[in-house]
Formats: C-alpha cells, sequence, structure tokens
DNA sequence: AACAATTTGAATTTGTTTCTCAATTACCAC
DNA sequence: GTGGTAATTGAGAAACAAATTCAAATTGTT
C-alpha cells in the first residue's frame, strides 16, 4: 500500500476516506480538482463519505505539504498534489483547461523585486488567464 | 462635481450610495479596501446604505473598469481604483501591507509564455507574499 | 480483546457575496 | 417644472464555499 506509506509520515492515521482522497488526487485525470468534485467522485464511486470530511482531509493534506492549494479566478480553491516542482498555472476562462508551466527569468525577477522593496520572500501566486488559441477562440 | 462625470461615463445613473462609495475608493487611505470595509465607514458617516448595494455598487465599477479587484490570499475580494498604470503587488503577511510594484521583464515574460502555450492571454493575476524586512521580521 | 485518542458523518454555523421584490429615485421629454 | 418610465435602492432571504460541533465509530497500540 504505497498510500498507508504516505499517510504516515504526515502523521496521519489510515483511514479509508483519506485513501480513497488520496488515491482521487493522484490520478492523473484529477489534477487540479476542488473539494467538490473529489466528493462527487467519492459518490459516483460508492462511498459514504461526507463532504465535511473531504474539507477536513484536504487541509490537513495541505497542512502536511502533500498538497497545493490555488484559487484559480471565480471560485472555489483547487487542491493538486504537490510532489512536482515548483510550477505557475495558465488558465483557458472558455474551456477551463489549466497548463502548468515555470519561467525562471520570471522567479527570479520576482525574488529581486521583493528584495528591492525589502520583503522576504515566503511565496507567491501567479495566474495567467486567457483564451485556448484554435480552439476556444471562436466559440 | 468631479464624481458625477466619471459616473455618467460609466453609463451609470448619478445617485448618493454611488458618489459615496466613488469618495471613498478615491481617498488616498482607502487604496486595497475591502467591500465590508467600504460598508463600515459608510456607517460611520451616518449614511444609510446597505450592505448589498456596496457589493452590487462595487461590482458595477468593476463592469465599468472604474476599478481593480484582488484575492489576496485568505479570504475577501480587495478593489481599488483603476486610474493607474498596471501594477501588481506584494503583501505583507504580518501586518497586511500592500506595495505595488510593475516589472516591465516579468509582464513581456508572461506574453511570451501564453504564446507559446498557445493562448491569447487577457490578464494576470500575480502577488509576492512575505514578510516586511526590518519592522515585521521579527515580531 | 481492550483502551485512549483520533476520526468520522450529519447537521449546524460561519462568512462572503448575490438575489428578490416592493418602494423609491434619477433622468428624459414635454 | 411635471409626469412617466426605467433604473436603483434597502432589507431580508438565499446561495455558496468552507469550518465547526458533537456523539458515534474507528484506529493503532497495548
Amino acid at each position: 500500500m504505497e498510500q498507508n506509506q504516505e499517510l504516515k509520515k504526515a502523521g496521519l492515521k489510515v483511514t479509508l476516506p483519506r485513501i480513497k482522497i488520496l488515491e482521487i488526487l493522484q490520478a492523473p485525470a484529477n489534477q487540479h480538482i476542488s473539494a467538490e468534485d473529489v466528493y462527487k467522485i467519492l459518490l459516483e464511486q460508492g462511498e459514504e463519505i461526507g463532504l465535511a470530511t473531504v474539507y477536513r482531509v484536504l487541509n490537513q493534506f495541505d497542512d502536511a505539504g502533500l498538497l497545493d492549494r490555488h484559487h484559480f479566478e471565480g471560485g472555489k480553491s483547487v487542491f493538486e498534489m504537490g510532489q512536482k516542482k515548483h510550477h505557475d498555472h495558465l488558465v483557458c476562462l472558455k474551456c477551463g483547461k489549466v497548463i502548468e508551466f515555470e519561467d525562471d527569468l520570471i522567479e527570479k525577477r520576482q525574488i529581486e523585486v521583493a528584495e528591492k522593496n525589502n520583503i522576504k520572500l515566503t511565496h507567491h501566486s501567479l495566474y495567467l488567464y486567457g483564451v485556448c488559441q484554435p480552439s476556444c477562440e471562436d466559440r
């Protein structure tokens, strides 16, 4: 059980809700998923797990550093497993597609800006919003 | 009446709530203010303007392009009169101080990233979070 | 198996923002 | 100015995401 180790390492007891939610978050199709969507998938799977538990577990995973939380424009928090290297996001406003990117130049520049203003940078949030070029453009 | 012109130009009727809210937003002390805070100031001024109206008017101003709306980490929307040139924000997580900055290099780079990913960029949000260097650091 | 501590589900609560609707008000034509 | 029409308002209710409460169930450990 791959999942059990992750949970234990995070100091969390291994329970069915946590395993199921972890599995859902790890599925490649479920990058960038909301709490509500996690809950819907659990329902589809026939699991009797309450929405409150989903929120609770996602917060615990966040506290434990297992995932990243994003606030895309227009609404709810979106979660993503945080194993990967730091990156930012491009979001299509029409189809909702999310593209990850990293740009060292932007990162470096941010640090310089913070220094110049006497702020010790802890983190940042950068979202680029637009419209998919061929697909969503004319719809 | 300076305000009246702005409202009319935006296609909005000139009403007391809108004038009062516009005045509040224009005060130098009230850069980066939340709807709730606007409402509180109105109460202090003895104006009988409902919270719903505050939210409505702020949305109308936003639609009209009179102001910018920000979503700083941890909660409510924050509004700022948008006469100025585009800029992004540094936020101190301890004292809540907000510093505006602009960086052409970052701006240019964002456009390039979007192009590379076939997205027509409409706008972006960039917030740098940290701690004020001498003042808030040790508290 | 038994125990203490943690976790859960359901319902309730919070906090922000939006909606509804009757009463009021602004603006245009006369 | 006066009147009519459409926009605007305030108050309360509703919507929505998210957090909290608490008794009952489950975990990991003796």
